[in-house]
DNA sequence: GTCTATAATTCGATAGAC
DNA sequence: GTCTATCGAATTATAGAC
């Protein structure tokens, strides 16, 4: 059923977290859904699958969401606020799949790495493309837009580390303290 | 000797990077270095214990960097500048531990493992009492002084993805980028 | 869908000769 | 320090009975 498919996953994402995708053996994952090794077979065709589903479902999704905040045609900097929305959303709904994210892609095998690799640079372009817009209408300031990028998009990779440990209610008030970090950083106003 | 030590040592580090520890296997690490399997025992006792000592040997820099700063009474502006700087440093020094610090730590066994841990959040203390006391005085803005720290931190964390591709004399500029990212944010000064 | 049994491979590490 | 040879354990995945 779909039940035992959710399940499956939701067990198997907590796994590849806590041990990394190679140390999570299937015989860790049967025992934590309680069933036998040949039965992890029926919710997935092999342990690689998974992960390149999983990878892959998320890099879309976060492509889908730069590209309607690209396309609103919003000031730069009311884009910028809504790629932080973008983040602070999909991690509350996906947040071991965002997890997941940061380095997991290693253990891709090495054709699927690549194209993974080449999505998640085409969207970080989208990101430098958006706040060199932003500089070069002057609003936001001028800095090198390279180091920027990452700079934004790093601070935003942490997220689920609050995520899981803060309730969702909190939601709203985690996306106004990290806006305003993005913005204005520690100084003072 | 000493030379071959070393070219072990990079080679090992650089493998981890690529495939992650569990990626790495004791053969790749031979092939790499142009000698047999059996060889690599000369310079490790185990591939567990070359994690430990990289590991708690870059967590032991990072706490007498801070604990520098922390005693020096500098304002604490100055000390998050100062923290700044210890990043950069160490990351330029050291680039493929501080990397390694991400992750890999996961694969530690057990007790190492939660020891390893509890530095870290000694480490991520220091540092809230460092924005928090910045906070009280004044000279940094009020927010909630976790999230500040997490920010901060994945701001610094991922300072290694720029370090390999540009150039040393750069590190002052960089460091300059990064002050002011943390310091101001994107916003028009 | 569930199990037992096992194939086929790969892993870290060691013994022992040179 | 270097090699050959190999051990014992662990890995993903499958075959086939129920």
């Amino acid at each position: 059923m779909t039940d035992r498919h959710q399940l499956f996953e939701e067990k198997a994402l907590g796994l590849i977290l806590e041990k990394g995708f190679r140390g999570m053996t299937m015989r860790d994952l049967a025992a934590s859904m309680d069933c036998d090794v040949a039965n992890i077979y029926n919710y997935i065709p092999s342990k690689q699958a998974f992960l390149h589903d999983q990878l892959f479902g998320m890099s879309t999704r976060f492509h889908q969401g730069i590209d309607e905040i690209v396309k609103s045609g919003l000031p730069s900097s009311e884009q910028i606020k809504a790629l932080i929305q973008l983040y602070v959303r999909l991690t509350v709904e996906f947040p071991k799949q965002v997890a997941l994210l940061s380095n997991e892609w290693r253990h891709l095998e090495a054709s699927d790495r690549s194209m993974f690799l080449d999505e998640r640079m085409r969207y970080e372009k989208k990101v430098k493309t958006m706040l060199s817009t932003g500089m070069r209408k002057g609003e936001i300031r001028q800095m090198n837009a390279q180091v920027a990028t990452h700079l934004v998009l790093s601070a935003l990779r942490w997220l689920f580390m609050h995520i899981d440990s803060n309730p969702v209610k909190n939601r709203i008030r985690l996306e106004r303290e990290i806006m305003s970090f993005v913005l204005t950083g520690l100084a003072l106003t």
